[in-house]
DNA sequence: GACGATGTTGGCAC
DNA sequence: GGTGCCAACATCGT
C-alpha cells in the first residue's frame, strides 16, 4: 500500500489526533509487528506524551517525551483513529483522549520504539520534494538499472513501485537504463517528474489501490492518474501502443516501450 | 484447490 | 557495492 504520498496522508490525518495526548494503554499482539518482548514495549509507552508526529520517507516518527515510536505500514499497515479491534488488528493504543489502532493482515509492518531517531530511519537517503537537481544528479552515478535505484530507499528516501514506475514513465525513461549513463537533461526531467507526481499524489490523498484509506477512512484518487502502474495492455496515453509488464529486479515493473528509451 | 501476484524490506550467496 | 533470489504473511484473482 503505502509509498511517500499515502504515508504523508496518513501522517497529516493521524496528527491531529495524537499531538498532546498521553498513551494510557498499549496492547500489542504480533510478533512480527513489534518484536521482541511485547509487554515491556507496552509498559515503556503507558504514561508518555506524544509529541510530535512526522513522516521520513515511508516511516512514521511519533515523538515522545522519552524516544520515538517509529511505525513502518509495510505492505498492508494502516493507523486508524477511530473503529473495531479487527482479525487483523495488532496494535491498540489507548489514549487520554481517543485511540489508535493498527491493523496490518500481512504483518510486514513494523512498530519499533528506540531512545533516538531509529536507525532504520537514520540510514535513508535524501527526502525527494526536498532533494536539489545537484544532489540528485550527483546520487546518479551508480553502476544499477534506474528502476532498481529508484526503489532503493538510501539513495531516494519514499519511492515505491508505484511512484518509480511513473515517474520513469512521465521522464520518458526506460527501467532499465543505466543510471550513471542518464544525460544531464534526462536527469532534470527525472528529478522534476519524481517531485511533481509525489506532489500531486499526496494533493490527492495517495492511491488507493486494494484498500488503502488514511487514518480516518477516507480512500485517496491519485490512483485514477496512473498512466503505467496497473495498465497492462491498455493504451498509452502519449502515443497509444500497448502498456507492457515486466520484471525488473523482481518487481512487477508497468512501461511503454515506445515513450521510455533505455 | 493450486498457483501466482500484491503497495516492502532484509538477509543471504555470489 | 552490485545483483538475484528467497523469506516473512494474508488475501484475491485466474
Amino acid at each position: 500500500m503505502p509509498e511517500l504520498p499515502e504515508v504523508e496522508t496518513v501522517v497529516r490525518s493521524v496528527r491531529p489526533h495524537l499531538v498532546g495526548k498521553r498513551i494510557v494503554a498499549a496492547d500489542l499482539t504480533s510478533p512480527h509487528v513489534t518484536p521482541g518482548n511485547r509487554g515491556a514495549l507496552a509498559k515503556r509507552l503507558v504514561g508518555r506524551t506524544i509529541q510530535s508526529v512526522t513522516r521520513r520517507g515511508k516511516f512514521i516518527q511519533i515523538a515522545l517525551d522519552a524516544g520515538f515510536l517509529t511505525v513502518h505500514l509495510g505492505m498492508t499497515g494502516k493507523l486508524l483513529i477511530s473503529g473495531a479491534v479487527e482479525t487483523h488488528t495488532y496494535g491498540v493504543f489507548t489514549l487520554d483522549d481517543g485511540v489508535l489502532l493498527y491493523h496490518d493482515p500481512r504483518q510486514f509492518g513494523t512498530i519499533e520504539w528506540s531512545p533516538q531517531v531509529h536507525p532504520r530511519v537514520a540510514r535513508l537517503g535524501p527526502e525527494p520534494l526536498e532533494i536539489t537537481l545537484e544532489e540528485f544528479r550527483a546520487r546518479l552515478k551508480r553502476k544499477t538499472k534506474m528502476k532498481s535505484l529508484l526503489l532503493n530507499q538510501t539513495f531516494l528516501a519514499g519511492v515505491g513501485n508505484i511512484y518509480a514506475d511513473e515517474s520513469l514513465f512521465a521522464a520518458g525513461i526506460h527501467p532499465l537504463a543505466s543510471a550513471e549513463k542518464l544525460s544531464k537533461v534526462r536527469a532534470e526531467k527525472l528529478w522534476a517528474a519524481i517531485r511533481g507526481i509525489l506532489a500531486h499524489s499526496i494533493e490527492l490523498g495517495g492511491s488507493s489501490i486494494s484498500d488503502y484509506v488514511d487514518a480516518e477512512g477516507k480512500k485517496g484518487w491519485f490512483q485514477v492518474e496512473h498512466r503505467v502502474y496497473g495498465r497492462d495492455g491498455e493504451a498509452c496515453a502519449q502515443c497509444g501502443g500497448p502498456i507492457r509488464k515486466t520484471l525488473v529486479a523482481q518487481r512487477g515493473t508497468h512501461f511503454c516501450p515506445v515513450c521510455q528509451k533505455r
